[in-house]
DNA sequence: TGATCATATGTCGAATCTGACATATAATGT
DNA sequence: ACATTATATGTCAGATTCGACATATGATCA
């Protein structure tokens, strides 16, 4: 992963390695980061394909427009938790689910 | 599900339906806690197979035991994101959380 | 242009989750 | 029986995330 990218993540708000480490992800927090990019944009891929909009996802999972949008944008102070129960929300099943997360990346941050 | 079943996750902390449904999970609420339990059954397995101990993988992803303890029991207070960084952290690919999540559930609850 | 609808972004008090700790309960040896 | 080691369970102050709200930015129309 370039520094540059790296940066644009710092930038918008993710903490690595208890912070200090500025640079330098683990695979395993790379892993982590993908991993929420891709439930985040199968969200907004099946969100879509409902023709929904995000604030009737928002009503159906009692949550805000703001936090779904959050979610959609790979935002850090939203949970993997709730990124799933979104998905569950919108019909995916465990075989759904296990398909976005194998999925191709579809962009990079930033 | 059985209504014994659900009484005993209502037992054990779960929340459903905002609390005021006490029976009757809805199918996605069925689907986030069955998640919950083949993810908690994938990590004690993952490491058992690698010999450590809950206090060594609570060390590796700077948790404590007693954390650890509560991920393996399905316990409701730890989230998803715990659950997946701890797998992450003991080598778990995307492809293996796919195959957890598809995998055939080992044990009931209670 | 201005109106309307969808999405993005920032903030905040309240709710939830965290690691740490104490302690209880196996399990396994001696 | 008594240690020792691993796991389970309960509690709590501090940290994080929540939904809600305000507001900004697009996007699409007339």
């Amino acid at each position: 992963m370039r520094d540059l990218k790296k940066r644009r993540l710092a930038a918008r708000g993710w903490k690595f390695g208890g912070t200090k480490e500025f640079l330098g992800l683990t695979a395993e927090e790379e892993s982590y980061i993908d991993l929420r990019l891709r439930l985040a944009a199968g969200l907004r891929k099946r969100r879509i394909r409902r023709r929904l909009t995000q604030a009737a996802l928002a009503k159906a999972v009692r949550s805000s427009q703001s936090r779904v949008a959050k979610m959609e944008a790979g935002d850090p102070t939203v949970t993997l938790d709730l990124l799933i129960r979104s998905l569950l929300a919108l019909g995916a099943s465990r075989h759904d689910l296990a398909k976005i997360i194998l999925s191709r990346r579809t962009a990079a941050v930033g």
